[in-house]
RNA sequence: CGGGAAGUAGCUCAGCCAGGUUAGAGUGCACGGUUCGGGACCGUGAGGUCGGGAGUUCGAAUCUCCCCUUCCCGACCA
């Protein structure tokens, strides 16, 4: 953890949220620019907090019974080529590698954007009976895709992420794949990040090029804005065809086996900050924060006492602490409480415990926590066994705190003009019955500007109500919103 | 990738239009002191290839051109 003293300002929340998203991110040592458009440096806190997140979302993967490996970095540029959709969606945003040394290659290397070719090309070779069947693989990994415009952790030129992928013998086991992983980004969303999150498919304009269908979670940004925060593909048959992957069934015959692929990245840093933040800065849930609780020790070097009384409590709580705590005494001299106090609000850590003379002499600190600033003078026994319920408590505040926003900013549409009512005064995610033709697509995207249709809800069916676009009997109800 | 804005100390900026000694402020940083329950104060000090390159000029932070990076608005984002 850096020692430097954050400087005072970040930009208002309410009054400049984009500057404010990258006032917080660099304020609070999670990222920085590098001389490299687009790609930015993950600072040790940044990176503690991805650590976290990858650690539980590492656990769900291998829970559901899948394995780690790791696949190269370069692909060469026939094998990115071999399954046409995929090729096609891909190519403006590929990195390309051309020497060697000084030496010219004869076969440029694309830097993987991902890596369903190189993993096909490879299991080709190790896919030959029913009875290799089921792969389950991941493979945590940097990826790289040059896009337009960048953000810090929402849209980066390389990115961090884990990419699973399956091969399965039937489509239906496919599928069920396809919804376990999806279900594990929501509970890694809404049981460890507290976000709340709908869960559903992506239209065909949106969906993983080359899937026959891709599943998503959507968060709602505490502007109002949509995050899309983990995908889940179904690729059917349709690489394990293209890089010629084939088993013998159990009656002999020669098959293409089903196959999925699925991702989360370091964007959901992104999501986390913009989802729980507040004015003061970053406001980390408890399971994933790298410091769960702080203790500044308040002391006055005229009193040796005193002084010396302050130490023996914050010793006392360091060491009683449950061992799953992840607690700091932050002993900095010659910072005053003020400064201290800012500088872990910015940083998000979720409870603080203020240690000094006065309660002290009534055995007691003040404890504050950071979600809505609610303080309590506590007794100091027994309070290093209570800090786990103490942070479950903080958990469920930020995760009913985020509910609530989403509930207050979700509106149902029936028609294009309410869909335009409910957008006209602040972004909100609408919700409306959806025949799921392209063209309504696009007269929602022109009806509203800059809204999209992010996802036909699982969670809803529209039971044949009228398209909110064309009036046509519907099936789905589509989640319409702004996104990052 | 198109349109716009910006880049000067760690950070936020002034200086540029009307080119001219050793380039400034606030904040942060180091040290000393007074302080210490919400970013306190006093003193001393360190810290800058003025984003990079080329050009114009006796002389460039300042004028011209090219490039890089960041931000905003679009397009794009499978």
């Amino acid at each position: 953890m850096a020692t430097e003293r954050s400087s005072r300002q970040i930009a208002s929340k309410s009054e400049d949220f984009d500057r404010w998203y990258v006032d917080v991110v660099r304020r609070a040592e999670l990222a920085d620019y590098t001389p490299v458009r687009g790609c930015m440096v993950i600072r040790p806190y940044g990176y503690a907090l991805w650590e976290r997140t990858r650690d539980a979302l590492d656990g769900m993967i291998k829970r559901t019974g899948h394995e780690n490996m790791y696949f190269p970095l370069f692909i060469p540029e026939s094998y990115l080529a071999k399954e046409a959709q995929h090729v096609e969606g891909f190519a403006p945003e590929v990195a390309w590698v051309t020497h060697g040394g000084d030496k010219e290659l004869e076969e440029r290397l694309a830097i993987r954007p991902t890596s369903e070719t190189i993993i096909c090309s490879m299991y080709a070779d190790w896919i030959h009976s029913w009875r290799d069947l089921p792969v389950l693989i991941n493979q945590w990994v940097n990826v790289c895709r040059w896009e337009k415009r960048t953000r810090l952790f929402l849209r980066t030129t390389e990115f961090l992420w884990q990419e699973g992928h399956t091969f399965h013998v039937t489509d239906e086991e496919a599928a069920a794949e396809v919804d376990t992983m999806l279900e594990c980004y929501r509970e890694l969303a809404e049981d460890w990040l507290a976000i709340p999150v709908i869960k559903g498919r992506k239209t065909e304009s949106e969906k993983f090029a080359g899937a026959r269908y891709t599943l998503s979670i959507e968060a709602m940004m505490s502007d109002g804005w949509a995050l899309q925060a983990g995908t889940s593909h179904h690729l059917a048959q349709n690489f394990t065809t293209a890089y010629g992957i084939r088993y013998t069934d159990r009656q002999n015959q020669e098959q293409h086996p089903f196959q999925t692929s699925w991702g989360l990245s370091t964007r959901i840093i992104g999501g986390l900050i913009m989802a729980h933040g507040d004015e003061v800065g970053l406001i980390i849930p408890p399971r994933v924060a790298p410091i769960q609780v702080v203790v500044v020790p308040i002391t006055r070097s005229n009193d040796e006492a005193a002084a010396g009384l302050v130490e023996d409590a914050c010793a006392r709580i360091e060491r009683e602490a449950a061992a799953d705590v992840r607690l700091r005494v932050d002993r900095r001299e010659g910072m005053r409480p003020g400064e201290k106090f800012a500088h872990w609000e910015l940083r998000g850590v979720p409870l603080r415990i203020t240690v000094g003379a006065k309660d002290l002499a009534g055995g007691s600190v003040t404890l504050v926590r950071r979600v809505d600033g609610e303080q309590a003078v506590v007794p100091v026994d027994g309070l290093g066994a209570r800090l786990p319920a103490l942070l479950e408590e903080a958990q469920s505040a930020i995760r009913s705190r985020a509910q609530k926003l989403l509930d207050e900013r979700s509106v149902e549409v029936t028609s294009i003009g309410e869909l335009v009512g409910a957008f006209a005064e602040q972004p909100v995610f609408a919700s409306g019955p959806f025949c799921n033709r392209p063209e309504c697509e696009v007269a929602i995207k022109a009806a509203v500007h800059a809204a999209t249709v992010r996802i036909l809800r699982a969670d809803r069916s529209a039971d044949g109500a009228p398209c909110l676009a064309c009036g046509q009997p519907a099936d789905d109800v589509a989640l319409i919103a702004r996104a990052y």
